[in-house]
DNA sequence: CAACGCACTTGTGCATTGCAAGCCAGCACG
DNA sequence: CGTGCTGGCTTGCAATGCACAAGTGCGTTG
């Protein structure tokens, strides 16, 4: 791997630094989705080709595991690992940013408010049920 | 402005969702850099073209205020925001994973551990002084 | 006032992305 | 067994983004 620096920041950007990576990475972690189906018809319509190359690289990078449905074997499903569970707390730190910074934000202030007095009690839901809109 | 969705986290990834906004944010918010030489001289390396576009990408969207220097009125000064100060805990959520999943890491268990323990602290501290690296 | 440094701007070529279409394997149905 | 449908991609091509190099204008310095 051709990195450039030993920056933890850099180091992650490598992995999501881009417009998609961590859309899919949310979907995965908090709305429920598994399928390739499901993934691609988010809000922010992703292209298949993009889709299928950042599930590519998050499996071969240990973020996200795939496995065969055992109902239909057509099907995908992907699963976020250890490693890829951990970036829940991010994850939150970006809606709480965006909720406060983003006047049509979708997320409301009872979200943050439970970020500030309940960090540990949120960040355990979120692990075991995701967002459950 | 063009919004894909008002997903909050889509909102975040239209201002830093690219591979070089979130180091150029780092070193302001962490790194003690204010100047545009300093910003270029990143160990990643950053091209001009590519800082002067996020550096008025970034101010028209309120992330930062450019100032001129009172001694070399050549020299522009760059700060943070306070919507730019309080990306600080997204810096740190991302440390932290990097930290804890990049074996050859700059930043230590250290930092994890403060992180985990006295995270007001932390993040009061780094709002005032930076990494002090 | 000549030379230099700072903060850019412009230009060019290559790499990555976005969108549309096509492809193939595994069901589902007759 | 054949026909069609669905899920998960792959391919082709245009558009965008990025890297690298060079140049510009203004302010400071010798």
């Amino acid at each position: 791997m051709n990195r450039r620096s030993h920056c933890p920041i850099s180091f992650a950007l490598e992995l999501f630094g881009d417009r998609w990576t961590l859309l899919v990475i949310r979907d995965l972690a908090l709305m429920g989705k598994s399928s390739y189906t499901d993934l691609l018809c988010s809000d922010e319509g992703i292209a298949t080709n993009i889709l299928a190359e950042r599930l590519a690289r998050l499996e071969q990078r240990g973020i996200i595991r795939k496995e065969r449905d055992t109902q239909d074997r057509r099907r995908s499903r992907y699963r976020l690992t250890e490693a890829g569970l951990d970036l829940i707390p991010v994850l939150v730190e970006i809606i709480v940013w965006g909720a406060n910074n983003d006047d049509e934000s979708a997320i409301g202030p009872e979200f943050v408010r439970e970020a500030e007095t309940d960090r540990a009690g949120l960040l355990a839901r979120l692990r075991a049920d995701g967002l459950q809109l």
